[in-house]
DNA sequence: TAGAATCTAGAATCTATATTCTAACCGCCG
DNA sequence: CGGCGGTTAGAATATAGATTCTAGATTCTA
Protein backbone atom coordinates (compact mmCIF):
# COMPACT_ATOMS: atom_id res chain seq x y z
CA UNK A 1 0.00 0.00 0.00
CA UNK A 2 2.56 2.55 0.90
CA UNK A 3 4.93 1.57 -1.95
CA UNK A 4 2.33 2.78 -4.41
CA UNK A 5 3.13 6.13 -3.61
CA UNK A 6 6.03 5.87 -5.89
CA UNK A 7 5.62 5.39 -9.75
CA UNK A 8 6.03 1.38 -9.05
CA UNK A 9 3.97 -0.74 -10.80
CA UNK A 10 2.42 -3.47 -9.44
CA UNK A 11 3.61 -6.86 -9.53
CA UNK A 12 2.11 -8.87 -12.21
CA UNK A 13 3.89 -12.71 -11.71
CA UNK A 14 3.91 -14.08 -9.04
CA UNK A 15 7.74 -14.53 -8.66
CA UNK A 16 7.96 -11.04 -8.70
CA UNK A 17 5.15 -11.03 -5.56
CA UNK A 18 7.79 -13.15 -3.99
CA UNK A 19 10.77 -11.28 -4.16
CA UNK A 20 8.76 -8.41 -2.78
CA UNK A 21 8.01 -10.91 -0.44
CA UNK A 22 11.59 -11.72 0.62
CA UNK A 23 13.00 -8.24 0.38
CA UNK A 24 10.17 -6.97 2.85
CA UNK A 25 11.35 -9.92 5.31
CA UNK A 26 14.99 -9.47 5.32
CA UNK A 27 14.55 -5.81 5.63
CA UNK A 28 12.21 -6.66 8.54
CA UNK A 29 14.95 -8.78 10.52
CA UNK A 30 17.74 -6.78 9.79
CA UNK A 31 16.35 -4.05 11.09
CA UNK A 32 15.45 -6.62 13.87
CA UNK A 33 18.71 -7.89 14.76
CA UNK A 34 21.18 -5.21 13.94
CA UNK A 35 19.16 -1.86 13.85
CA UNK A 36 18.32 0.54 11.16
CA UNK A 37 21.54 2.09 10.79
CA UNK A 38 22.53 -1.30 8.93
CA UNK A 39 19.68 -1.43 6.81
CA UNK A 40 21.91 -1.05 3.28
CA UNK A 41 20.54 -1.91 0.17
CA UNK A 42 23.01 -4.38 -0.34
CA UNK A 43 22.34 -5.85 2.91
CA UNK A 44 19.12 -6.37 2.08
CA UNK A 45 19.57 -7.57 -1.32
CA UNK A 46 22.11 -10.12 0.14
CA UNK A 47 19.90 -11.91 2.57
CA UNK A 48 17.02 -11.80 0.26
CA UNK A 49 18.69 -13.65 -2.67
CA UNK A 50 17.53 -11.11 -4.91
CA UNK A 51 19.14 -7.99 -6.73
CA UNK A 52 19.52 -4.28 -6.21
CA UNK A 53 17.61 -4.30 -9.15
CA UNK A 54 14.23 -5.70 -7.83
CA UNK A 55 14.79 -3.96 -4.72
CA UNK A 56 14.53 -0.76 -7.22
CA UNK A 57 11.81 -2.33 -9.28
CA UNK A 58 9.91 -3.36 -6.60
CA UNK A 59 9.93 -0.13 -4.00
CA UNK A 60 11.56 2.52 -5.88
CA UNK A 61 13.69 3.80 -3.52
CA UNK A 62 15.27 2.68 0.04
CA UNK A 63 12.75 5.49 1.87
CA UNK A 64 9.60 3.28 0.26
CA UNK A 65 10.57 0.11 1.68
CA UNK A 66 11.17 1.52 4.90
CA UNK A 67 7.53 2.60 5.05
CA UNK A 68 6.44 -0.90 3.77
CA UNK A 69 8.06 -2.39 6.63
CA UNK A 70 6.39 -0.01 9.11
CA UNK A 71 3.00 -0.62 7.23
CA UNK A 72 3.38 -4.49 7.79
CA UNK A 73 4.99 -4.22 11.56
CA UNK A 74 2.13 -1.68 12.69
CA UNK A 75 -0.74 -4.45 11.12
CA UNK A 76 0.77 -7.34 11.91
CA UNK A 77 0.46 -5.67 15.89
CA UNK A 78 -2.69 -4.45 15.94
CA UNK A 79 -4.20 -7.31 14.23
CA UNK A 80 -2.25 -9.64 16.88
CA UNK A 81 -4.05 -7.43 19.90
CA UNK A 82 -7.23 -7.41 18.27
CA UNK A 83 -7.31 -11.37 18.07
CA UNK A 84 -6.38 -11.65 22.15
CA UNK A 85 -8.70 -8.86 22.64
CA UNK A 86 -11.40 -11.28 21.21
CA UNK A 87 -10.56 -13.83 23.54
CA UNK A 88 -10.94 -12.34 26.60
CA UNK A 89 -13.85 -13.43 28.70
CA UNK A 90 -15.35 -10.48 29.81
CA UNK A 91 -17.82 -11.75 32.20
CA UNK A 92 -14.66 -12.48 34.61
CA UNK A 93 -12.52 -9.81 34.95
CA UNK A 94 -11.33 -7.40 37.79
CA UNK A 95 -9.69 -4.51 37.12
CA UNK A 96 -6.95 -6.06 38.44
CA UNK A 97 -7.57 -8.57 35.81
CA UNK A 98 -7.78 -6.61 33.05
CA UNK A 99 -4.36 -4.52 33.80
CA UNK A 100 -2.52 -7.45 33.60
CA UNK A 101 -4.29 -8.80 30.46
CA UNK A 102 -3.53 -5.49 29.08
CA UNK A 103 -0.02 -5.84 29.83
CA UNK A 104 0.74 -9.38 28.72
CA UNK A 105 -1.50 -8.29 25.68
CA UNK A 106 0.95 -5.47 24.87
CA UNK A 107 3.74 -7.52 25.49
CA UNK A 108 2.98 -10.19 23.64
CA UNK A 109 2.29 -8.33 20.43
CA UNK A 110 4.97 -5.81 20.10
CA UNK A 111 7.74 -9.07 21.01
CA UNK A 112 10.59 -8.06 19.38
CA UNK A 113 9.57 -5.16 17.44
CA UNK A 114 11.99 -3.06 20.01
CA UNK A 115 14.26 -1.92 17.33
CA UNK A 116 11.63 -1.71 14.45
CA UNK A 117 10.05 1.14 16.94
CA UNK A 118 12.71 2.60 17.69
CA UNK A 119 14.13 3.33 13.87
CA UNK A 120 10.19 4.70 13.27
CA UNK A 121 9.86 7.09 16.02
CA UNK A 122 13.90 8.47 14.85
CA UNK A 123 13.13 8.72 10.99
CA UNK A 124 9.83 9.91 11.96
CA UNK A 125 11.37 13.33 13.10
CA UNK A 126 12.54 13.31 9.18
CA UNK A 127 10.06 11.67 7.46
CA UNK A 128 6.35 13.28 7.37
CA UNK A 129 5.02 9.60 6.12
CA UNK A 130 6.69 7.35 8.60
CA UNK A 131 5.53 9.76 11.32
CA UNK A 132 1.78 9.97 9.80
CA UNK A 133 1.71 6.43 9.91
CA UNK A 134 3.06 6.08 13.48
CA UNK A 135 0.72 8.08 14.77
CA UNK A 136 -2.29 6.22 13.10
CA UNK A 137 -0.59 3.26 14.75
CA UNK A 138 -0.34 4.33 18.34
CA UNK A 139 -3.91 5.78 18.26
CA UNK A 140 -4.75 2.85 17.03
CA UNK A 141 -2.75 0.40 20.03
CA UNK A 142 -4.12 3.24 22.51
CA UNK A 143 -8.14 2.84 21.64
CA UNK A 144 -7.83 -1.01 21.77
CA UNK A 145 -6.03 -0.80 25.05
CA UNK A 146 -8.86 1.64 26.13
CA UNK A 147 -11.53 -1.38 25.03
CA UNK A 148 -9.85 -3.67 27.09
CA UNK A 149 -9.86 -1.18 30.23
CA UNK A 150 -13.25 0.39 30.43
CA UNK A 151 -15.52 -2.12 31.35
CA UNK A 152 -14.06 -2.10 34.53
CA UNK A 153 -13.02 0.95 34.84
CA UNK A 154 -16.76 1.49 34.31
CA UNK A 155 -17.78 -1.00 37.44
CA UNK A 156 -15.82 0.46 39.58
CA UNK A 157 -17.49 3.83 38.91
CA UNK A 158 -14.93 6.05 37.60
CA UNK A 159 -16.73 9.67 36.67
CA UNK A 160 -15.28 9.85 33.58
CA UNK A 161 -14.16 6.31 32.77
CA UNK A 162 -12.29 6.23 29.26
CA UNK A 163 -10.44 9.05 30.11
CA UNK A 164 -9.03 7.17 33.35
CA UNK A 165 -8.33 4.13 30.80
CA UNK A 166 -6.32 6.87 28.42
CA UNK A 167 -4.25 7.92 31.05
CA UNK A 168 -3.89 3.61 32.05
CA UNK A 169 -2.94 3.01 28.11
CA UNK A 170 -0.62 5.99 27.94
CA UNK A 171 1.42 4.64 31.14
CA UNK A 172 1.61 1.37 30.17
CA UNK A 173 2.96 2.63 27.17
CA UNK A 174 5.21 5.22 28.59
CA UNK A 175 6.54 2.21 30.79
CA UNK A 176 7.16 -0.16 27.90
CA UNK A 177 9.21 2.46 26.28
CA UNK A 178 11.40 2.80 28.90
CA UNK A 179 11.84 -0.67 28.78
CA UNK A 180 12.46 -1.21 25.39
CA UNK A 181 14.73 1.87 25.66
CA UNK A 182 16.73 0.22 28.28
CA UNK A 183 17.40 -3.29 26.58
CA UNK A 184 17.92 -1.42 23.42
CA UNK A 185 21.22 0.04 25.47
CA UNK A 186 22.20 -3.30 25.63
CA UNK A 187 20.94 -5.77 28.23
CA UNK A 188 18.57 -4.43 30.65
CA UNK A 189 20.98 -1.39 33.20
CA UNK A 190 22.86 -3.15 36.16
CA UNK A 191 20.92 -3.47 39.33
CA UNK A 192 17.56 -2.98 37.38
CA UNK A 193 14.45 -5.19 37.98
CA UNK A 194 13.78 -8.21 35.89
CA UNK A 195 11.04 -7.70 33.38
CA UNK A 196 8.48 -10.04 35.02
CA UNK A 197 8.90 -8.04 38.83
CA UNK A 198 8.77 -4.92 36.68
CA UNK A 199 5.55 -5.59 35.11
CA UNK A 200 4.31 -6.40 38.39
CA UNK A 201 4.78 -3.38 39.84
CA UNK A 202 3.67 -1.67 37.17
CA UNK A 203 0.27 -3.22 37.10
CA UNK A 204 0.08 -2.29 40.99
CA UNK A 205 1.29 1.22 39.74
CA UNK A 206 -2.05 1.40 37.62
CA UNK A 207 -4.46 -0.49 39.63
CA UNK A 208 -3.49 1.90 42.48
CA UNK A 209 -4.14 4.80 40.35
CA UNK A 210 -7.51 3.26 38.11
CA UNK A 211 -8.95 2.87 42.25
CA UNK A 212 -7.93 6.53 43.08
CA UNK A 213 -7.20 8.49 40.24
CA UNK A 214 -8.61 12.12 41.97
CA UNK A 215 -5.75 14.29 42.99
CA UNK A 216 -4.30 13.41 46.33
CA UNK A 217 -3.34 16.53 48.24
CA UNK B 1 38.13 13.46 29.65
CA UNK B 2 36.40 10.97 27.38
CA UNK B 3 38.30 12.96 24.39
CA UNK B 4 41.46 11.66 26.00
CA UNK B 5 41.17 7.97 25.23
CA UNK B 6 42.27 8.52 21.94
CA UNK B 7 45.76 9.95 21.21
CA UNK B 8 45.15 13.40 20.97
CA UNK B 9 47.79 15.86 22.76
CA UNK B 10 45.73 18.02 25.31
CA UNK B 11 45.24 21.48 24.47
CA UNK B 12 48.56 23.43 25.45
CA UNK B 13 47.42 26.85 24.41
CA UNK B 14 44.49 29.09 25.16
CA UNK B 15 43.20 29.41 21.85
CA UNK B 16 43.37 25.73 21.27
CA UNK B 17 41.12 25.54 24.12
CA UNK B 18 38.96 27.83 22.55
CA UNK B 19 38.41 26.33 19.61
CA UNK B 20 37.35 23.08 21.30
CA UNK B 21 35.03 24.75 23.14
CA UNK B 22 33.43 26.43 20.17
CA UNK B 23 33.71 22.89 18.55
CA UNK B 24 31.91 21.64 21.83
CA UNK B 25 28.73 23.96 21.60
CA UNK B 26 28.46 23.69 17.86
CA UNK B 27 28.19 20.24 18.03
CA UNK B 28 25.53 20.12 20.59
CA UNK B 29 23.34 23.01 19.54
CA UNK B 30 23.75 21.23 16.41
CA UNK B 31 22.13 18.21 17.31
CA UNK B 32 19.36 20.15 19.36
CA UNK B 33 17.80 21.83 16.55
CA UNK B 34 18.69 19.11 13.46
CA UNK B 35 19.03 15.95 15.01
CA UNK B 36 22.00 13.69 14.85
CA UNK B 37 21.67 12.91 11.35
CA UNK B 38 22.86 16.79 10.78
CA UNK B 39 25.88 16.66 12.94
CA UNK B 40 28.69 16.45 10.04
CA UNK B 41 32.05 17.33 10.88
CA UNK B 42 31.53 19.91 7.91
CA UNK B 43 28.61 21.51 9.16
CA UNK B 44 30.60 21.54 13.04
CA UNK B 45 32.99 23.18 11.59
CA UNK B 46 31.67 26.06 9.34
CA UNK B 47 29.08 27.04 12.94
CA UNK B 48 32.00 26.94 15.11
CA UNK B 49 34.57 28.95 12.90
CA UNK B 50 36.97 26.68 12.77
CA UNK B 51 38.48 23.82 10.56
CA UNK B 52 38.26 20.27 9.50
CA UNK B 53 42.08 19.85 10.68
CA UNK B 54 40.91 21.73 13.47
CA UNK B 55 38.76 19.57 14.60
CA UNK B 56 40.50 16.27 13.81
CA UNK B 57 43.41 18.04 16.13
CA UNK B 58 41.18 17.86 19.42
CA UNK B 59 38.98 14.97 19.00
CA UNK B 60 40.57 12.63 16.93
CA UNK B 61 37.98 11.44 14.79
CA UNK B 62 33.65 12.11 15.40
CA UNK B 63 32.71 9.44 17.05
CA UNK B 64 34.78 10.71 19.79
CA UNK B 65 33.41 14.17 19.71
CA UNK B 66 30.14 12.63 20.02
CA UNK B 67 31.58 11.27 23.60
CA UNK B 68 32.46 14.31 24.75
CA UNK B 69 29.13 16.29 23.98
CA UNK B 70 27.45 13.60 25.73
CA UNK B 71 29.74 14.07 28.66
CA UNK B 72 29.73 17.43 28.97
CA UNK B 73 25.44 17.45 28.29
CA UNK B 74 24.98 14.76 31.09
CA UNK B 75 27.42 16.99 33.57
CA UNK B 76 25.80 20.02 32.92
CA UNK B 77 22.16 18.12 33.67
CA UNK B 78 23.60 16.27 36.83
CA UNK B 79 24.83 19.45 38.42
CA UNK B 80 21.71 21.30 37.46
CA UNK B 81 19.42 19.04 39.65
CA UNK B 82 21.85 18.50 42.62
CA UNK B 83 21.87 22.52 42.62
CA UNK B 84 17.88 22.76 42.55
CA UNK B 85 17.64 19.94 45.18
CA UNK B 86 20.26 22.26 47.79
CA UNK B 87 17.69 24.59 47.38
CA UNK B 88 15.19 22.53 48.91
CA UNK B 89 13.04 23.04 52.07
CA UNK B 90 12.77 19.60 53.58
CA UNK B 91 11.12 20.70 56.66
CA UNK B 92 8.13 22.10 54.82
CA UNK B 93 7.80 19.04 52.43
CA UNK B 94 4.83 16.78 52.23
CA UNK B 95 4.85 13.52 50.05
CA UNK B 96 2.95 15.10 47.20
CA UNK B 97 4.92 18.17 47.35
CA UNK B 98 8.22 16.25 47.04
CA UNK B 99 6.66 14.55 44.08
CA UNK B 100 5.61 17.39 42.09
CA UNK B 101 9.23 19.09 42.88
CA UNK B 102 10.64 16.48 41.52
CA UNK B 103 9.12 16.51 38.56
CA UNK B 104 9.91 20.49 37.84
CA UNK B 105 13.56 19.85 38.50
CA UNK B 106 13.91 17.24 36.44
CA UNK B 107 11.87 19.00 33.60
CA UNK B 108 13.96 21.76 34.27
CA UNK B 109 17.05 20.22 34.30
CA UNK B 110 16.90 18.36 30.65
CA UNK B 111 14.79 20.83 29.20
CA UNK B 112 15.53 21.23 25.49
CA UNK B 113 18.39 17.77 25.51
CA UNK B 114 15.22 15.56 24.08
CA UNK B 115 17.47 14.94 20.81
CA UNK B 116 20.76 14.69 22.27
CA UNK B 117 19.45 11.83 24.56
CA UNK B 118 17.78 10.45 21.86
CA UNK B 119 20.89 10.46 19.87
CA UNK B 120 22.77 8.88 23.00
CA UNK B 121 20.30 5.78 23.06
CA UNK B 122 20.44 5.29 19.87
CA UNK B 123 23.87 5.23 19.21
CA UNK B 124 24.66 3.50 22.62
CA UNK B 125 22.99 0.11 20.59
CA UNK B 126 26.67 0.32 18.85
CA UNK B 127 28.92 2.00 20.84
CA UNK B 128 29.80 0.62 24.20
CA UNK B 129 31.33 4.04 25.83
CA UNK B 130 28.29 6.03 24.87
CA UNK B 131 25.93 3.24 26.72
CA UNK B 132 28.47 3.16 29.74
CA UNK B 133 28.32 6.87 29.70
CA UNK B 134 24.61 6.76 29.54
CA UNK B 135 24.56 4.15 32.67
CA UNK B 136 26.14 5.96 34.67
CA UNK B 137 24.25 9.18 33.97
CA UNK B 138 20.66 7.19 34.51
CA UNK B 139 21.96 5.60 37.56
CA UNK B 140 23.48 8.76 39.15
CA UNK B 141 19.91 10.47 38.05
CA UNK B 142 17.85 7.85 39.99
CA UNK B 143 19.50 8.12 42.86
CA UNK B 144 19.56 12.10 43.19
CA UNK B 145 15.43 11.37 42.61
CA UNK B 146 15.30 8.76 45.22
CA UNK B 147 16.98 11.19 46.84
CA UNK B 148 14.26 13.91 46.95
CA UNK B 149 11.36 11.41 47.72
CA UNK B 150 13.29 9.39 50.36
CA UNK B 151 12.07 11.60 53.41
CA UNK B 152 8.31 12.00 52.92
CA UNK B 153 8.38 8.21 51.82
CA UNK B 154 9.99 7.58 54.54
CA UNK B 155 7.49 9.57 56.82
CA UNK B 156 4.33 8.01 55.59
CA UNK B 157 5.64 5.13 56.65
CA UNK B 158 6.49 2.39 53.97
CA UNK B 159 7.77 -0.96 54.71
CA UNK B 160 10.68 -0.45 52.44
CA UNK B 161 11.10 3.26 51.10
CA UNK B 162 13.82 3.61 48.91
CA UNK B 163 12.34 0.61 46.69
CA UNK B 164 9.24 2.81 46.46
CA UNK B 165 11.18 5.55 45.71
CA UNK B 166 12.95 4.08 42.78
CA UNK B 167 9.84 2.73 41.08
CA UNK B 168 8.40 6.16 41.28
CA UNK B 169 11.62 7.59 39.75
CA UNK B 170 11.41 4.96 36.98
CA UNK B 171 7.91 6.30 36.65
CA UNK B 172 8.99 10.16 35.87
CA UNK B 173 11.23 8.83 33.92
CA UNK B 174 9.32 6.38 31.46
CA UNK B 175 6.82 9.47 31.35
CA UNK B 176 9.41 11.87 30.49
CA UNK B 177 10.62 9.68 27.95
CA UNK B 178 7.03 8.79 26.36
CA UNK B 179 6.81 12.58 26.15
CA UNK B 180 9.85 13.00 24.73
CA UNK B 181 9.19 10.36 22.00
CA UNK B 182 6.32 12.25 21.01
CA UNK B 183 7.36 15.73 20.90
CA UNK B 184 10.16 14.50 18.41
CA UNK B 185 7.74 12.75 16.72
CA UNK B 186 7.03 16.27 15.42
CA UNK B 187 4.75 17.97 17.88
CA UNK B 188 2.42 16.20 19.90
CA UNK B 189 0.15 13.50 19.24
CA UNK B 190 -3.04 15.22 18.10
CA UNK B 191 -5.34 15.11 20.88
CA UNK B 192 -3.30 14.34 23.59
CA UNK B 193 -3.39 16.61 26.97
CA UNK B 194 -0.91 19.32 27.13
CA UNK B 195 1.87 19.05 28.83
CA UNK B 196 1.27 20.77 32.07
CA UNK B 197 -2.12 18.89 32.53
CA UNK B 198 0.44 15.66 31.47
CA UNK B 199 2.65 16.53 33.93
CA UNK B 200 -0.06 17.21 36.65
CA UNK B 201 -1.59 13.75 35.94
CA UNK B 202 1.33 11.76 36.01
CA UNK B 203 1.75 13.40 39.78
CA UNK B 204 -1.49 12.07 40.79
CA UNK B 205 -0.10 8.48 39.61
CA UNK B 206 2.97 8.69 41.63
CA UNK B 207 1.57 10.04 44.68
CA UNK B 208 -1.07 7.56 44.19
CA UNK B 209 0.95 5.25 43.85
CA UNK B 210 3.64 6.15 47.22
CA UNK B 211 -0.02 6.02 49.02
CA UNK B 212 -0.73 2.77 48.21
CA UNK B 213 2.26 0.38 46.86
CA UNK B 214 0.93 -2.76 48.23
CA UNK B 215 -0.04 -5.04 45.28
CA UNK B 216 -3.93 -4.44 45.08
CA UNK B 217 -6.18 -7.70 44.12
C1' DT C 1 63.94 37.79 18.56
C1' DA C 2 65.09 33.14 16.50
C1' DG C 3 63.73 28.71 16.50
C1' DA C 4 60.86 25.11 18.21
C1' DA C 5 56.47 23.67 19.47
C1' DT C 6 51.82 24.07 18.78
C1' DC C 7 47.87 24.92 16.21
C1' DT C 8 44.93 25.95 12.03
C1' DA C 9 43.21 25.80 7.32
C1' DG C 10 41.33 23.53 3.69
C1' DA C 11 42.34 20.97 -0.50
C1' DA C 12 42.77 16.20 -1.63
C1' DT C 13 41.63 11.47 -0.68
C1' DC C 14 39.06 7.53 0.67
C1' DT C 15 34.90 5.01 1.57
C1' DA C 16 30.42 3.55 2.05
C1' DT C 17 25.99 3.64 0.04
C1' DA C 18 22.17 4.87 -2.71
C1' DT C 19 20.70 4.89 -7.27
C1' DT C 20 20.81 4.28 -12.44
C1' DC C 21 21.38 1.71 -16.51
C1' DT C 22 21.58 -2.05 -19.61
C1' DA C 23 21.80 -6.57 -21.14
C1' DA C 24 19.86 -10.89 -20.43
C1' DC C 25 16.14 -13.85 -18.71
C1' DC C 26 11.40 -15.69 -18.10
C1' DG C 27 6.60 -16.64 -18.75
C1' DC C 28 2.58 -15.79 -21.08
C1' DC C 29 -0.44 -14.97 -25.44
C1' DG C 30 -0.92 -15.18 -30.25
C1' DC D 1 7.20 -21.44 -31.90
C1' DG D 2 8.09 -16.13 -31.55
C1' DG D 3 8.09 -12.18 -29.46
C1' DC D 4 6.78 -8.75 -26.04
C1' DG D 5 6.09 -7.09 -21.78
C1' DG D 6 7.51 -8.05 -17.10
C1' DT D 7 11.47 -9.23 -14.24
C1' DT D 8 16.17 -9.83 -12.65
C1' DA D 9 21.15 -9.32 -12.22
C1' DG D 10 24.95 -6.77 -11.35
C1' DA D 11 28.37 -3.56 -13.15
C1' DA D 12 28.83 1.38 -13.40
C1' DT D 13 27.85 5.87 -11.51
C1' DA D 14 26.95 9.50 -8.19
C1' DT D 15 27.38 11.58 -3.89
C1' DA D 16 27.80 12.58 0.78
C1' DG D 17 30.62 12.59 4.29
C1' DA D 18 34.77 11.10 7.20
C1' DT D 19 39.55 11.35 7.43
C1' DT D 20 44.45 12.51 6.00
C1' DC D 21 48.01 15.50 4.78
C1' DT D 22 50.86 19.44 4.68
C1' DA D 23 51.93 24.20 4.19
C1' DG D 24 51.53 28.11 6.73
C1' DA D 25 50.30 30.86 10.89
C1' DT D 26 50.64 31.60 15.82
C1' DT D 27 52.42 31.24 20.41
C1' DC D 28 55.88 29.87 23.55
C1' DT D 29 60.72 29.69 25.33
C1' DA D 30 65.38 30.66 25.80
Amino acid sequence: MAETLHEVKEPRQQRSRDSQERILKAAEALIKSKGFEALTTAEVVRRSNTSIGTLYARFGDKTALLHAVQDRVQSREEACMRNQIAKIDWDALTLADSVRRLLEIKQTACDGDDRLFEAFVVHGATDPVLRAQGYRHKAAVENLEVEILLKSADEIGHADPEAAARVASRLAQAAQEEYVQRSLAGGPLPGSAPPELLLERLADVIIAYLKNPAPVA
